[in-house]
DNA sequence: TCGATACGAAACGGTAGCGTATCGAAAGTG
DNA sequence: CACTTTCGATACGCTACCGTTTCGTATCGA
């Protein structure tokens, strides 16, 4: 009965939530540039979300859900570069607007905080669990508890270093990372 | 020649920047709310500072300077304990709120930013240099770059902690980090 | 005492975003 | 076709804060 929501609108309003979220940040994220940059009106978006924390935990839930790569490489240390150089990337260029623009936002609103939570999580696991069972299934010997101190510790220096430090996470800090800091934590015999 | 400037004002107004920085947020931070805070006029925080980055920057550089306490236990992993849990105390009680804030806040003004890595450089090197340099006095044995690994890492997972994990650093969590991250990376050994 | 400056209070015009309401047109369903 | 809902467009009143100005008073130095 009556006529059926667009899709590609909410595409369009979800997509423009997200990269206005990156260029301005939550607080200064206005519905009225949302509706602007994806071409629908106001009242579109009101209709879909009750206000702008609803609209950006759905944006934020609807990105495309982060997926490292496979470890294809041979040794263990090869397939840390490539999950921490991966990692060090999509903190640097994608999500760093996003996460700092929603630490912010999560402290005034409980409810977004909760969600983004959530979210954080989940990709965390994601981020985890196939690498490290793939590592462990080659017979690497880790720490038991490899995977959760690999999820403790690196995205916390990376992010750590992106945002105070305010350097770049080239090569030669990824390497730093790894051979000083994860491998001797991750091997078992330490 | 003339009223000289009353001292009290600017204590009064950097407090409230920095209590309503906490509470609110830099975006949310107006002039006006530490007018109100602070008891002075508008027209008396206009005549000190140029504009809100301008005001945040000189209350953070006022705020009362983190002093780490000087090791006073028996072994490292007392120092460390110490250091550490003091370091996720301050953090979380007093630091997270204006961190979180000025993380956004940092994104859209290059110039606060860049005072605010000044600030957290200077006080990173304060937290680490007089401890390290007495552990080390001691006769400990540590990795030469001890002190540099403790400052990148060990704040970075409390903020981390804190922030996106949302759980407490608790006297249960200090132990993990100095006993499962930290003691294993600085001791000379490993 | 006098001149200069700081101070609090208040008002100003301007900007921006909020959330709501109304409208006609479009696009489905039965 | 009749009905229902969505959509874009636009206007609305409201609130908050901006940065400036004016005014009368307070407080210093010379």
């Amino acid at each position: 009965m009556g006529r059926p929501r667009d899709a590609r609108r909410d595409v369009a309003i979800l997509e423009a939530t997200l990269s206005l979220l990156t260029e301005l940040g939550y607080e200064q994220l206005s519905i009225e540039a949302v509706a602007g940059r994806s071409g629908a009106a106001k009242t579109t978006i009101y209709r879909r979300y009750r206000d702008k924390a609803d609209l950006v935990a759905a944006a934020v839930d609807y990105r495309s859900h982060a997926t490292p790569p496979s470890p294809a490489a041979v040794g263990l240390r090869e397939n840390l570069l490539a999950l921490a150089g991966w990692l060090a990337r999509e903190i640097a260029e994608q999500e760093i607007g996003l996460l700092g623009a929603l630490f912010a936002g999560m402290r005034g609103d409980p409810r977004l905080a909760e969600e983004m939570r959530r979210i954080l999580r989940r990709d965390e696991a994601a981020m985890t669990d196939e690498p490290f069972r793939k590592a462990i299934g080659d017979g690497e010997r880790l720490t038991p508890r490899a995977a959760e101190l690999f999820a403790e510790i690196a995205p916390a220096v990376i992010v750590h270093r992106v945002v105070v430090a305010g350097e770049p996470c080239d090569e030669r800090f990824v390497e730093h990372l790894v051979d000083d800091i994860l491998l001797p934590l991750l091997l078992e015999g330490r």
